[in-house]
RNA sequence: CGGGACGUGGCGCAGUUUGGUUAGCGCGCAGCGUUCGGGACGCUGAGGUCGCGGGUUCAAAUCCCGCCGUCCCGACCA
């Protein structure tokens, strides 16, 4: 067996998977502290989220827009706790053209306000309603403690932003994304996060409500993976943004908002991750399937076996490079996660069959080299379920029930902890944030995610240590 | 931003305590040869303002001051 590459997740976790990023050559640290290089490996992974994200979002009603990357400090300003909640992680520019600027101008921390301006002049009547709107943009929150792809000063992400004629249909707006989110994680990166609502301490400055996804890593601690908020009507009242109804009566809009970012890599990284490096689930691989040649003999096999594949719909490479050994690229492949990385070898090529070997269990198995484009092909939805059962399954195992606070603060164990709302309560969650710990997500008794005051109070409360 | 550790070729490190010729090692990289079915080996070679800026000294990677950066722990967040 080959003496591990990386240091082992059990041995130091954060180190794996600074090691991991590095040698997968998924990113790097920018020149500037916080910033961050996504290398083309990590970005394609990135582009294949943002792609199928995209495409939910557009199924959904939305349009693309993009707004601008600088914000006057007055509109920030205009939504009290909006302003209160982003202003420790401003980034602001104050000289521009040689001098300084008479109003300072932030970078965008995030757009309610930009587009809340710009929606106050495109929203006249209820014929403009609901006015669905997407943004794929980077943004800036300085970040004291940054670390790659988790927390960086600057990141990549996608902001919705609508508005609408109820507070019911804002609501439903809000949930209908949170299940888009939830069908991305699950569907895609092959993840199945907690789906709940946040505390009032956890919610999104200037927001109603915030809802949220939160998952599980393989070191126990939580990640939010995207959250979804119902705006309510203050950045209508700070923005002005009303309609005239029907009968000719002026009232305000109700606003939605909704992100993902490229934090999700780094779930993706700590929830399937292993001591061999990353694995792919394969919907989101940029390569599905390496055909490696053995020897320089087998060249010519493995790119047929790869342009029948392709024939197929698979996203496949080749590694013909045999002046490299053979075990030195085995290692790399699998590094970097990709599912499925078929061998071939005059051995092989004599037995007419292709070695293949599936990167989530390491089973390997060879198959007739007749019609292996097609048995290949077949193996990756089974990849893609196995990898989800797997993290579901290891998320279950790292959830437990307890009766009370003392009961979680006593513990050493990772996870999460879950107990009854009534049970925890505001005085609860202080005193475990005072230890470290964090109440991820209200979650409904009866599976729905709580909506209304009397489910957030027979909710289930997730408590964990995150990100 | 607080507490701790650390910055030496691309990566990982030794050397720093006790200043003293051309700053070493492993990996990686380039060339050649032998290899090749789970990180191969030999030979040859390239590559370093010792994080940056001051200071002390005949002499600084080494001592002093400041700054920057990285990692871990805390407060904040997608």
């Amino acid at each position: 067996m080959a003496k591990s590459v990386l240091t082992p997740q059990a041995e130091d976790f954060p180190r794996w998977y600074q090691e991991l990023i590095q040698k997968a050559e998924l990113a790097e640290n920018g020149p500037v502290r916080g910033t961050m290089t996504i290398r083309p490996w990590g970005y394609a992974i990135w582009e294949i989220i943002q792609r199928e994200l995209d495409d939910r979002i557009r199924a959904t009603g939305h349009k693309n827009a993009y707004f601008p990357l600088f914000i006057p400090m007055s509109f920030l300003e205009r939504e009290a706790d909006h302003v209160e909640g982003f202003s420790p992680e401003l980034a602001v520019v104050t000289h521009g053209g040689g001098s300084e600027l008479g109003e300072p101008v932030a970078v965008r921390p995030t757009s309610e306000t930009v587009i809340g301006d710009a929606m106050s002049r495109w929203i006249q009547s209820h014929r403009d309603l609901p006015l669905l709107l997407n943004q794929w943009a980077n943004v800036v929150r300085w970040e004291l403690r940054p670390r790659l792809f988790l927390r960086t000063s600057e990141f990549l992400w996608q902001e919705g932003h609508t508005a609408h004629a109820s507070w019911d249909e804002a609501q439903e707006e809000t949930l209908r994304m949170h299940e888009v989110y939830a069908d991305l994680m699950e569907s895609v990166l092959a993840i199945r996060p907690v789906l709940g609502r946040k505390t009032d301490t956890e919610r999104f400055a200037g927001a109603e409500a915030t809802y949220t996804l939160e998952a599980l890593m393989r070191d126990g601690k939580a990640l939010q993976m995207g959250t979804s908020h119902n705006l309510g009507q203050n950045f209508a009242r700070a923005f002005d943004i009303g309609y005239s109804t029907e009968s000719g009566d002026r009232e305000l809009c109700w606003m939605t908002s909704w992100g993902v970012s490229t934090r999700v890599v780094g779930a993706l990284i700590m929830v399937h991750g292993d001591d061999s490096g990353l694995r792919l689930p394969p919907s989101l691989a940029p390569a599905q399937v390496v055909v490696l040649a053995v020897r320089e003999t087998t060249a010519d096999a493995c790119t047929q076996l790869a342009d029948s594949l392709r024939g197929l719909g698979v996203r496949v490479e080749t590694d013909l490079d045999t002046h490299t050994g053979f075990g030195r690229r085995v290692t790399d492949w699998e590094i970097k996660g990709v599912p499925v990385r078929v061998e071939i070898g005059p051995r092989d090529l004599e037995d007419g069959v292709v070695t293949c070997v599936r990167r989530d269990s390491g089973t390997k198995e060879r198959i007739g080299l007749d019609g292996a484009s097609g048995a290949i092909a077949a193996l990756l939805p089974d990849i893609q379920r196995s990898m989800l059962e797997d993290a579901a399954s290891r998320q279950t195992e790292m959830t437990r029930d307890v009766t009370g606070i003392e009961e979680i603060l006593a513990s050493e164990a990772s996870g999460f902890c879950r107990l009854t709302w009534a049970d925890l309560g505001a005085e609860g969650e202080r005193r475990l944030n005072a230890d470290g710990w964090s109440v991820r997500c209200l979650a409904g008794a009866d599976g729905e995610v709580p909506a209304t005051p009397a489910a957030v109070e027979s909710s289930v409360a997730y408590v964990a240590r995150a990100y």
